[in-house]
DNA sequence: ACTGAAAGCTGTCGCGT
DNA sequence: ACGCGACAGCTTTCAGT
């Protein structure tokens, strides 16, 4: 993961991405003022550097029948050492967790699961998370409506290094 | 947002595309046994469905920067009911707000929010969040580290439709 | 550092089965 | 419902400025 400089191109290319990752490259070039070839070789660069991590399909979660969304805060029992990396492991492999973090406050984690329904949720609850590997206490969130969510990172406070003038020779 | 019924081969097709949504049709074709123009068929059919709501790239946060993700639980003010309309205007209008959604429990709302570093998420804190329209308080989790995020949905539930019988025609 | 053209792939559509 | 073949459009590379 080297540095690499971006420039106000790419952070253009990167928005556009974001938000539609089949845009072609002959578009994003109009968009952009430069050639679909320079665009090409952009992105390479970005994939290459892991700016750019993968490209996704997004589906609906209402329309593959995951109705419910929820946070779980998770606490883990104090007195052993070896449990949490037990616990992420644990939690890693479950599908239904969508996002993981270790967080500051009075809980240790901090996670969000998709289930069908109700019943679906509570039964990994009950049955799976409460049973993971060191979990002492467990609060749940039960999403009652989604007001946003969204991939799209902000790009605003990133850098704009300044137009590159041409670097002087030494007895060149 | 119509009914559609997915079939086997929909869910595998899906269930790469969340993966990689740059998957060639020729590929995905390999991996289900059917022809390119068949897949790209399919996909037509689950991207007028809105089951596919669209594509994108995915980026890596700390390359660009946004090294703080943290989760605010907020409380409104209960004497106002036009205050949670405002409210949710205001968050999606928030770039550095990735999600947000109403939930059961002791906060009303549960945001997640990156920051490049924690003097612009205290800023973004202080000035932003706590002056929006009806906030009556806020609890914040701050990320210390990533265990998992994914956009991949869980689709090991979704009922498969018997492969279907040729139906009879009556007096054919 | 960029453009433009050329070659190879990819998506899509009509048609036949 | 599906596969095949053809065509249009896209990506990528390479020579040139």
């Amino acid at each position: 993961m080297s540095e690499l400089s971006i420039d106000r191109y790419d952070l253009q290319l990167l928005a556009a991405l974001q938000r539609n990752g089949h845009t072609t490259n002959a578009e994003l070039g109009e968009q952009a003022s430069l050639s679909a070839s320079q665009i090409s070789r952009r992105i390479q660069r970005l994939e290459d550097a892991q700016v750019i991590t993968g490209y996704a399909a997004l589906l609906d979660p209402h329309a593959l029948g995951l109705g419910v969304t929820a946070y779980a805060q998770i606490v883990l029992e104090r007195h052993d050492k070896t449990r949490p990396a037990e616990f992420e492991r644990a939690v890693t492999a479950m599908p239904e967790v969508l996002e993981c973090f270790a967080v500051t406050g009075e809980a240790d984690y901090l996670l969000r699961i998709v289930a069908p329904d109700l019943a679906a949720f509570s039964e990994l609850m009950m049955k799976r998370l409460l049973n993971l590997p060191g979990v002492a206490q467990v609060k749940t969130n039960i999403a009652l409506s989604k007001v946003k969510e969204t991939h799209v990172l902000p790009l605003d406070h990133v850098a704009q290094p300044r137009p590159q003038k041409r670097r002087v020779k030494y007895a060149g």
